[in-house]
DNA sequence: ATGGTTGCAAACAATTTGCACCAAA
DNA sequence: TTTGGTGCAAATTGTTTGCAACCAT
């Protein structure tokens, strides 16, 4: 679970009130172990699924969630916590999130490779694949 | 250009006949510099939204296409040419395409720290950062 | 009491599907 | 002449907006 007093207070610092909705959203992220799509956080939290939305936006605006696309069209949210990459299994579609990332000399030689850009600020990488329990069908 | 003797046979080969639309799509995609929408397709061969769209799917599904994802929710096809990724400009969206990809040691890496995969097969990466013209300002 | 918040209905954008007609092989 | 391709209308999915009632501060 998360830290519910910081949260609160970058909430107020960006002018989200602490309700009973949002709340039981962020509860619910912050204890997911792998990002979650606008419907299963519809049926985790009952509130109304134009709500979600509206929460998430605000959440993700605050900084307190990330926003994750993934090839495949799907959308998640997860509660924010440094930054990280996902490994997605293309078979059963579980999602492991990886600790590190060793991007910056990838970066570094991205920003040399090309002829038109002059800074690099952020990067997204995902990794596909096949989970133990998949591979062994 | 692409080549179109290599382009019919793949379309044979796929069942998909080649028809005047299909090989326009096909050949404006193989013109540009950067990932295109439908929409911009749409606009740029004179035909129904539909049928580029359904061209697309086949010949994605071929291997003649690749559909990108952006982080921006944007869904752009390109001529397949080899794995690559792409800088964007979070100014003015322009794109460049990169040409090289070293990321394989990252995806050994990521294996590693994994603890439920057994195989990574793909990876997508983008990089987002403001180019020359932008910086400028 | 104010100004953000919520639910419901409705609007929206992007993409897909059904169907009758047309055309490449 | 057969089977895939095309256009048009309509359906779908995911997400956003308008608005009146509601509630946290």
């Amino acid at each position: 679970m998360c830290d519910m007093t910081t949260a609160m207070a970058i909430l107020k610092q960006h002018g989200l009130r602490a309700t009973p909705k949002r709340l039981a959203l962020l509860k619910v992220l912050s204890a997911a172990k792998a990002p979650r799509t606008a419907e299963e956080l519809h049926a985790a939290v009952e509130s109304d699924l134009v709500t979600i939305y509206r929460n998430l936006q605000g959440l993700t605006a605050a900084g307190l969630v990330n926003e994750v696309r993934f090839k495949d069209a799907s959308v998640r949210y997860e509660f924010a916590h440094g930054h990280h990459h996902h490994i997605v299994c293309t078979g059963c579609g579980v999602i492991e999130e990886l600790e590190a990332c060793a991007t910056s000399s990838l970066e570094q030689e991205a920003l040399r490779a090309s002829s038109r850009f002059s800074r690099i600020d952020e990067h997204s990488l995902e990794f596909f694949g096949t989970c133990t329990q998949c591979a062994k069908r």
